[in-house]
DNA sequence: ACGATTCGTTCGTTATATTGAACGTATGGT
DNA sequence: ACCATACGTTCAATATAACGAACGAATCGT
């Protein structure tokens, strides 16, 4: 082949932050529905050699790899570039409204990539669920429009009341609980992704 | 890949329907910068053939690839997997409680990498403010936690009461306005990540 | 008008992503 | 104990993604 760059050459062989990302979140995911790689394989068509090097992160899967790959895991294509990120617990009491004049808040500002959900949760009195965990890293906020409750990560909860938010890993378990009044609480779901 | 399914081998030329909206993404982005494929390719470092073949939807790119050129074109490398989430306004009024039972609403997903901003605002009676076009793609989020106003962008404002979710793009002049009674808002901001 | 660039595409070649098979290990059944 | 089955890894072979080069079509000076 001519020209080629050698420099170039061994840059692609080496092991890509992107194609290791995407490893460790296949076989995150993969585990966490209690699937073997030989089952994975059976599902997607292609084969055991094939998965376990991608799991090893030493690889660099076609998108239609990782496609196959995610309709057998049933996530969409974008959640296997997700990675992983620190998020801590942040609870921010609602202020007192100014009397004069509107006011303007910001609240929290998040860099990078993320894709975005917004949810409206509406809690009668007396009522206790429980979080579905997201994708690593994801971040949930939530805003309370009215009423009280106790949420957050199950081993962290906090007493919140209306025009609080807060926000928390939404990777770990994590609860809402209300007591003698409803809530109706605003819920942004931030998942980071590669970029 | 699909080696097991002998009717994708015999088409060699089939597009998978994740690579030819890849190929979408990265045409539309780099056009976005006045980019021409000879420029992302020396950007890149990829071949020019590379990139074409790709935009015409007729390739199956490795994730380095899709890396290399989301790198280039400084976009989170999940922007190339998803399509165009649709900046027009959206008006959700809100729902009528459920008595019974804890409600769970999904109101929005935006895909793909996004910075975000979350703000309160809060608006007295009889006021109106003017909101800062944002970044180009910008996508305001209006979530009314309690009161009324009318709010969106200047040529096309919308009536909120609370629970109602709209949203427009920020990128263009929009305003808030109230009426004879107060307003408390969470303003969520999604501005696509650029580098 | 003309050559000189630059663009995006197409063509054969080369590098490599994926494969099937073989391997060692662990677990289960009899 | 034994054999059978399933798991995840390694390796040569194969399929194919990416390549360099050459092409025709625009665009630009001069």
């Amino acid at each position: 082949m001519t020209g080629t760059d050698p420099a170039h050459r061994s840059e692609r062989r080496a092991t890509s932050s992107a194609a290791a990302a995407a490893g460790a979140q296949i076989q995150r995911r993969r585990r966490q529905r209690g699937m073997s790689q030989a089952e994975l394989a059976r599902r997607t068509g292609l084969s055991k050699a094939t998965l376990s090097q991608l799991e090893a992160g030493a690889g660099n899967p076609t998108i239609d790899t990782l496609d196959a790959i995610a309709v057998a895991l049933s996530i969409p294509l974008t959640d296997l570039l997700t990675r992983d990120a620190a998020p801590e617990t942040l609870h921010l009491p609602a202020t007192a409204p100014n009397d004069e004049g509107p006011t303007r808040e910001l609240l929290r500002r998040i860099s990078g990539g993320h894709s975005l959900e917004l949810w409206r949760l509406r809690l009668p009195a007396h009522t206790s669920i429980d979080g579905v965990p997201h994708a690593p890293g994801t971040v949930e906020h939530l805003l309370v429009a009215s009423g009280r409750l106790d949420a957050g990560p199950a081993d962290d909860p906090r007493s919140l009341s209306t025009g609080d938010l807060l926000a928390f890993a939404g990777d770990a378990p994590h609860s809402y609980r209300t007591g003698d009044v409803p809530a109706d609480v605003t819920v942004v779901i931030a998942s980071p992704a590669i970029g």
